[in-house]
DNA sequence: GATAAAATTAACTAATCAGTTAGTTAATTA
DNA sequence: TAATTAACTAACTGATTAGTTAATTTTATC
């Protein structure tokens, strides 16, 4: 039966960290909770055991991540002193943890595909959380006469677009690459390049000159 | 039997259409043949008759996604006189085309999500071309000393990530609207306002000063 | 009009899926 | 230390899935 000694919380973080790897790799219905399970190397009744059914498992992780970016970029806020240095660690903070955390863009651009018409609803909160941080900053940047008046939604999803993009497209990028090198498709490029172009161009558009 | 004249061309178009909404809508994987059959109202082993396996069925929908956007896209450029409106009419007609047939940003943003993994080969062909087609404006742009330097990926990104979400976000934002007055999730923009927004925003950033 | 080919049908198949059940074992409690 | 509880297991269940088969019907060809 049991091979080891028994820690019900390193049996769950253990079957929460291959959920979240399948889902991100396969997507949520292509995943079975056999999968899981096996990842896991566990029976797949403690998968039910520990949470509901497989949506609550998908929820758990997915929440999971959620505060986990909404805490790295709100953190990161806290230590400036104008709002373009807002932005500017706005982006990089996200950059950042999308890069470190590659799980996290996939799932998102698949919840965001279709509307997130499965999307459990602590997440749409968290997400609509996220938006709020940086509407906020473009609309004292406003105020401020530091920006232009700007579609905060468009902005919003030209950066999370762009990085998370950049993330999960990498294999095709390199793949694309190799087939043709006349073609630049970024593979090599640094996380902190690619931030830096995204804050510079919102920024460059934006300010007031 | 027949409930009336057969029209083999017909048929086939009825299922691809029937696909093409369902695999947008649901995931290529929460998408039956069965789904599939029911809602083009013919028997399922008939899908088989016309595609070779649920997975031809999806590359000759997507196929056909990617060579009409591509169409769109290059004939709209053709009537441009400047590297600028080059980049503007790439813009709009992108936007254009993918508010129009709302299926394709969602079929686009799920097989980006999880790097093409099970993306048909001459679709990788198409997106490998489409983006060549951006890359060379603003190539031409950079020589013409119209453009600084950018990073082509990255830019390619930040437009149709921008316009794919958009479009594949627009229930969530009508229902965030709904929750939170405050918050301006652009629930109600204009296409055409969007892509403007985007192509400003581009210009701005990369244009000569 | 007869035959062949194309289009279509109903029924079938083996495998897989989310979820369940009853039993077992380890850990905790009294 | 015995009883209870929590964590875990193997096996099961009914429904669903992609794909197949043989038969039927319609259309095209001669």
């Amino acid at each position: 039966m049991a091979k080891q000694k028994r820690n019900a919380q390193e049996t769950k973080l253990k079957i929460l960290t291959n959920a979240k790897l399948l889902f991100s790799k396969q997507g949520y219905d292509a995943t079975t909770v056999d999968d899981i399970a096996n990842a896991s190397d566990v029976n797949k009744a403690l998968i039910y055991y520990y949470f509901k059914n497989k949506s609550g498992l998908y929820s758990e992780v997915m929440s999971g991540l959620f505060d986990a970016i909404y805490e790295e970029v709100v953190n990161s806020s806290k230590k400036c002193n104008s709002v373009v240095d807002e932005l500017e660690v706005f982006i990089y903070s996200y950059a950042s943890y999308a890069y470190k955390h590659p799980y996290f863009p996939a799932l998102l651009l698949r919840e965001l595909s279709d509307s997130g018409a499965h999307l459990p609803e602590m997440m749409f909160v968290s997400m609509r959380r996220l938006f709020s941080l940086l509407s906020d900053i473009l609309k004292r940047a406003e105020e401020q006469k530091v920006f232009k008046h700007s579609i905060a939604m468009v902005v919003h999803f030209m950066i999370i677009g762009g990085l998370n993009l950049m993330v999960t497209t990498k294999p095709l990028r390199v793949k694309a690459m190799k087939m043709d090198k006349d073609i630049d498709t970024c593979a090599d490029c640094l996380v902190d390049d690619v931030a830096e172009f995204i804050f510079e161009t919102m920024k460059n558009s934006l300010e007031v000159r």
